[in-house]
DNA sequence: GCTGAACTAGATAGATCTATCTAAACCATG
DNA sequence: CATGGTTTAGATAGATCTATCTAGTTCAGC
């Protein structure tokens, strides 16, 4: 049986390879460079039956897609930030992020960061805002045990979320992780100043 | 008579309105949100006249669009550098960043950035990188005049080169300044580390 | 003031996009 | 096996996008 309510697994294949390909696509080329046309083209699903699992169509696919990614991302960044001290997940972080950037040969952004760069759909842009949210306070959270005040803890968060999102945008422009391995100096540089307990001012 | 070559001034006068319509337009949703239709109608120019200033099309406007952008704030980012040290002018820097979400109402992102994210074109993309290029030289240029080492000085300005990209989209996208600030001060953090002519390692 | 090049104007073609609609296939249940 | 709700399929309408085309206007130089 399904996971969620009465859907069957039928269609939650199906919904699960749209939400795949969207990703893809956000990632690739935000949300006004994917189309529905070609959403069903790498999904292998018809166009019908895209509207019958987003009935609102594109504004509630993309959304939907957004906030799972994020989610994903997000979970996986929590598991990460229980298990070792900040310095090392965040150096994972952007690890992650270089590889990504790699195994895409530099043709896919962050699937957050990238739709909601050049959205105008305010929907879509508060489901980013609302990942973006999560992560910053997994990461406070983190630098709150290590030792920091919860002002400098929110500033350092909201600082690595921005410069892994910078990195990200700036890498796959350049093409190249260059910019991803200086981000995670810099950001090495940020956690370890003034941590463990003691703020700067 | 023209600056450039044979143009007319009413050809120059043209071609600023439709580049000034074209910035905002990518500023504020990429280049596939960008529609020439829209081009047309905020700058008041003739579909024709478009294609007479830009023959090749949407590709050409786009690309001279970034370039110039990109161009102009080099420039000032340079001058600023010039005139004052790169602290003051990181400073400087992210609180332009600031004024201009804040003037914006947050509808509009980095005009190099926010088309650079979702291009799926190539010409666009190398413009954008090339810009992004300047912008490091100019900020290692000035961070090794205060004693950092080439190696260092570069990575420092790739990494505030992604923070500012960065701090932009997800301010934009929590339609608040408080990225930016919370990156202007990791960016101090990260100037004022191992300054004045001693590295860490 | 004539003339030819440069520029502007708006209509239109052809492609693509979102959204809807009808019909058929599927599958759990009685 | 019959039945009816659920899911899928593909055609199609209507809007919008890029690019081209033809005609008309403006302006510099002779």
């Amino acid at each position: 049986m399904s996971v969620e309510g009465t859907r069957s697994g039928r269609a939650d294949a199906t919904r699960e390879r749209l939400l795949v390909a969207t990703e893809e696509l956000l990632a690739e080329r935000g949300s006004h460079g994917a189309g529905l046309n070609e959403v069903c083209a790498r999904s292998g699903v018809a166009y019908g039956s895209l509207y019958h699992q987003f009935p609102n169509g594109k504004s509630d696919l993309v959304a939907t897609c957004v906030r799972r990614s994020g989610a994903a991302i997000g979970e996986l960044l929590e598991a990460v930030l229980e298990q070792m001290s900040l310095a090392d997940a965040v150096g994972a972080m952007f690890a992650n992020g270089s590889a990504m950037l790699e195994r895409s040969a530099f043709g896919r952004g962050c699937p957050v960061g990238t739709p909601a760069a050049t959205s105008d759909d305010d929907v879509l842009r508060a489901a980013a805002a609302e990942v973006f949210a999560r992560w910053r306070k997994a990461i406070a959270k983190s630098a709150r045990r290590e030792g920091r005040g919860a002002r400098a803890a929110d500033d350092l968060a909201s600082a690595l979320v921005s410069l892994y999102e910078g990195a990200l945008l700036v890498g796959r422009t350049e093409q190249s992780t260059r910019p991803l391995r200086a981000a995670a100096g810099a950001a090495a540089l940020l956690v370890g100043s003034a941590a463990g307990g003691r703020e700067t001012k």
